[in-house]
DNA sequence: CCGCTGGATCGATGGATGTCAACATAGACG
DNA sequence: CGTCTATGTTGACATCCATCGATCCAGCGG
């Protein structure tokens, strides 16, 4: 849904006010990573050996397989996360440049 | 709701996987920031001189009075800041330590 | 071609959430 | 005390969302 290379868009929350679209961008991120189960998964992913998993790597969150799609698919949607089928199974993993883009947000340069 | 002092909670998400406790517990704040009125008013009081902002300075956001103090509330509760009431009016400041952990949790390492 | 497995999609449902108007509360000032 | 302004609270409402069971699709192995 949202264009990757739109991403690094923002100086730090500290540095000045966002405007409303830049705020609609952002807060579609963070409102991905809101979520315990999506929280997870992303993390799953993250630390994953080789910065991808397949799905049956990381589906053990205490939901369904469905609901596991779901959010997977609500990740995909927000720019956090690509996925990739190799055979019989779909791989995932983080997109770098929309972490770097939270990361300026919210100024991690001190 | 949340305990300031819980916040430096977890190493980064591309080192290790979150626990269940603890992503409920950063999800909330990802969460609190994933709205764009939200985003928007935080922004404001982060980036506002002297890092403080009383609510009349930052209430223009496009939605009633009533929404404003609602979000604002929300984002008391998830810890992200803190009000003081000062004779008439009511300053907002962002609540350090959380924003660290926030950082911490997205550190890109670099 | 067939069944098996990994994963996505669909449809339904209960609960959470953003929004506002109306009202309540808290200082300031007379 | 009375009133004005700045915020918070309440109640109602429409929408969104997380979840599941059922179903579907895509490779793989026979």
């Amino acid at each position: 849904m949202l264009a990757p290379e739109a991403v690094p868009c923002c100086p730090p929350l500290t540095s000045a006010e966002l405007s409303e679209a830049d705020a609609v961008t952002m807060a579609a991120m963070f409102k991905a990573l809101g979520d315990p189960v999506r929280l997870r998964l992303f993390s799953k992913v993250a630390s994953h050996e080789g910065g991808e998993a397949c799905v049956c790597d990381i589906q053990d969150v205490g939901v369904s397989q469905p609901t596991v799609s779901h959010h997977l698919k609500k990740l995909r949607e927000a720019g956090l996360l690509a996925s990739e089928r190799r055979g019989t199974w779909v791989y995932y993993r983080v997109e770098p440049s929309v972490l770097a883009g939270l990361a300026q947000l919210l100024d991690l340069n001190r």
